[in-house]
DNA sequence: GGTAAAAAGTGGTTTTTAGTGGGTATAAGT
DNA sequence: ACTTATACCCACTAAAAACCACTTTTTACC
């Protein structure tokens, strides 16, 4: 479904504009209806197509609340999810408050993740980029996986 | 139900204006009438649609109270719990014992979470947002979710 | 390779709706 | 009865949504 990069602008109300090709691509599984929300262990957003969330949303709801991690991802997930539609320019409004929890300024970065896009400030995803290393264990899927 | 989050302002009588769309669905679920109490684990506000709060209230009641943690819950979520509805504008009269116990000021964030609504003072929220990183254990619900 | 046509991206304007503030009346409590 | 607090109402301001116009880039065809 999504992957590649790109570059994206935010204008001075808060508008992106999404690239054509990733466009059609939403129109055509959701009528353009998606839905973004908060990436829990990273400053950036994420872009679900509508039925996407519509699967994950009770996965969410139903974690143990009494849990202090499972409370963290409910609150930032459901809590900065927000449904979303294109303008008739294929534009959408970022939210203030997902601007703010993203760090989002004039230069963006749209990311594919196959069932779903993440948004990054264009200089957080550099930084990451840089500098994230994670050390730490390594599931079995992982250490199998052959590039 | 509700999510996404938004800020809002509290005047200086003490009224808070309900975002419209979260007005919208507040009113269509419950006609306006909603009940607001402590968070246990929190400082922040409940806020439940009133049929919700209505299947809540009985089974709090029902927890043992010979042992402290249940106690606790019972004092503050009975205890705090108040009947509000919305004035001719939407807005809703914050009570002063609720303000004190989440520290609300004039900047506030309110957050959906499904069945109910959290309201934070927003600088109270944004040190969660930054600061929380629960250590302990992770639920395997939590540790097989994917997003 | 050049030109024309279409599509994509960008910016701004207008209209509508939501949010804010305050004044007055009413009720409650002292 | 007087003081304080809450509810109700009206008017103003600000923000969001819809709409429209222009510039730039891409694509197709000559």
């Amino acid at each position: 479904m999504f992957t590649g990069s790109n570059n994206v602008t935010m204008d001075s109300k808060g508008r992106m504009a999404i690239p054509a090709k990733t466009r059609d691509t939403l129109v055509e599984c959701c009528g353009g209806r998606l839905v973004m929300t908060a990436h829990t262990e990273d400053r950036c957003l994420l872009v679900y197509p509508e039925p996407e969330w519509q699967e994950l949303q009770p996965k969410i709801a139903a974690l143990p609340n009494m849990n202090a991690k499972a409370r963290r991802i409910q609150r930032l997930v459901l809590g900065y999810a927000t449904p979303l539609e294109l303008d008739g320019n294929g534009r959408v409004l970022l939210p203030q408050t997902l601007r703010d929890y993203a760090q989002l300024e004039k230069k963006l970065m749209l990311v594919g993740q196959n069932n779903k896009l993440e948004l990054w400030s264009e200089s957080l995803w550099n930084n990451w980029v840089d500098q994230d290393d994670p050390d730490g264990d390594v599931p079995d899927a992982v250490s199998a996986l052959s590039l």
